[in-house]
DNA sequence: TGAAATGTTGGGGCG
DNA sequence: ACGCCCCAACATTTC
């Protein structure tokens, strides 16, 4: 059998809309499909929900595969031992994989270039899941951009990428005679039985992001600048984990869209809303690369010596738990909990309440989401909670403190996305469902809680926690 | 992609 | 009828 190419996968788990892939295509030479599991961890490996996820998704691509008869051979350990040793058993000239632009992979990638190269063997690395190639949008200085609104002008100017490519229609496959792993084997799926749920509300794969495209577009799209907001609404897309993965391209959401607002002109504001949020993630990845530093210190220099708390074992816990005694954090803690993912406008308002009033490190939050999101990303991840904390790019002012009972009433005001979540709520009435602990105690029993009991006491005093927060932040001027 | 404190206005109750 | 007070409702400022 001729050489292969070994086509690497990462954060690409998809066969169309895949530049690499076409790539590797027009040498003829036979695919070698190979997916490579680092277990030589350190810093921001995956987390638990991640590799729920991840376990899925390829899954779903070996079922792809299946179709053209190929098989995807998996391995553990780290890719500077494992790609030169395939390239060496198979006589391949050349490893082809899709950019990522966390810092590490950057600096890893560029080991195995060179260590490729003492095999004769080239390292081609297409262009990642992004809209624009970090680096390449700059401002007129030749700078990264700091803010993002100037980033989204300059990327409407050179106009959203709406490419798309089809999905191969044959290939040859390698086949790999000697031992490898099967996908089970990479033991992806964490201990006991935390994430049994979360397929009730997730398909992993290419064809589940198409489905959930779809299903975006034709119920959600039309309502989603009005509804985005709200909790239990949830008209967002859901295409986060989606897109970390690479299952599916922004270009292809873009071009999705573009079809629609083509057809109906009156969706073409609310197009515009999704593709700025398309936006925000490239942003975030762009920052993060030339930010290297921004996944683990502030981005701002003065927060360096801010007081986060080191540690608050009681409030995190109850943050953790969903036991603060504020019902919308304690339903977004819940949802998070339970289907690995929490709405938007929630994430900011826990992000807040636990580094403002709660004066925790945001790392210590952003290190929670890592392990319990099913769409956790580096760069979205630090970002989003630098945004929030106040020390990041373009961040929210110091003085932005989401009150959770203002933000409750605001967003859920019929207590829905709490009843959701608290069940133990359900029966107290709307009026105080967003702070159980002003009701009359009549209506308390009635409902059959006891505060301390059925549902915690507030953990913090919100009115005393702002102002400290107000205090030392103001003192950092 | 806030919240709270403070300031301003205007309608209605009331003597 | 009139002025006074109260207090929503809204606007502005401050953190």
């Amino acid at each position: 059998m001729s050489a292969p190419i070994i086509y690497w996968l990462r954060n690409d788990l998809r066969l169309q809309d895949n530049p690499a892939l076409q790539h590797a295509l027009t040498s003829q030479c036979p695919l070698f499909f190979v997916y490579i599991h680092a277990t030589d961890g350190q810093g921001w490996v995956a987390g638990s929900a991640s590799r729920w996820w991840l376990h899925h998704s390829l899954t779903a691509l070996q079922a792809q595969l299946d179709k053209y008869t190929a098989r995807l051979y998996c391995f553990a350990g780290s890719p500077l031992d494992i790609l030169p040793e395939l390239v060496k058993q198979t006589g391949s000239r050349e490893v082809v994989c899709s950019r990522v632009y966390e810092p590490a992979v950057l600096a890893q990638d560029a080991k195995l270039k060179t260590s490729l190269a003492r095999h004769s063997a080239r390292l081609e690395i297409c262009q990642g899941n992004v809209l624009f190639v970090p680096g390449s949008v700059l401002n007129q200085q030749d700078k990264a951009y700091k803010v993002f609104t100037p980033f989204y002008k300059a990327c409407l100017a050179r106009g959203l990428p709406a490419e798309i490519i089809p999905r191969p229609k044959k290939m040859t496959v390698y086949r790999y005679d000697k031992p490898s792993l099967s996908i089970a084997e990479l033991r992806l799926l964490p201990d006991g039985n935390w994430a049994d749920g979360f397929g009730d509300y997730w398909q992993p794969g290419a064809s589940g992001a198409h489905g959930r495209l779809r299903a975006f577009i034709k119920t959600e799209l039309c309502r989603y600048r009005e509804q985005r907001d709200v909790p239990r609404q949830d008209a967002t897309s859901h295409l986060s984990a989606h897109l970390h993965f690479g299952e599916m391209t922004p270009q292809r959401i873009i071009y999705e869209l573009s079809r629609v607002s083509n057809d109906s002109p009156v969706v073409a504001g609310e197009v515009d809303a999704v593709n700025r949020q398309l936006v925000w993630r490239d942003f975030a990845c762009h920052v993060l690369m030339h930010y290297p530093l921004t996944s683990d210190e502030p981005f701002q220099e003065k927060f360096r010596r801010f007081a986060w708390k080191r540690g608050d074992k009681k409030l995190l816990t109850a943050w953790q738990k969903g036991l603060t005694g504020y019902p919308l954090i304690d339903a977004g803690m819940r949802e998070l909990w339970q289907s690995g993912y929490m709405h938007n406008r929630v994430r900011m308002v826990v992000a807040s309440f636990l580094t403002k009033n709660g004066l925790l490190h945001w790392k210590t939050g952003a290190q929670w989401f890592w392990d319990t999101l099913v769409d956790a990303d580096l760069a979205q991840n630090s970002m989003n909670w630098q945004w929030v904390a106040g020390c990041g790019v373009d961040a929210a002012p110091y003085f932005r403190i989401f009150n959770p009972i203002t933000q409750s009433r605001k967003f859920d005001a019929g207590g829905d996305y709490i009843r959701r979540w608290c069940p133990e709520l359900r029966s107290l009435p709307s009026k105080y469902i967003h702070a159980p602990w002003t009701a009359p105690s009549a209506l308390l029993q009635q409902a059959g809680i006891r505060l301390g009991m059925e549902y915690p006491e507030p953990v913090l005093d919100l009115t005393t926690t702002r102002q400290r927060a107000l205090q030392l932040f103001k003192s950092l001027k």
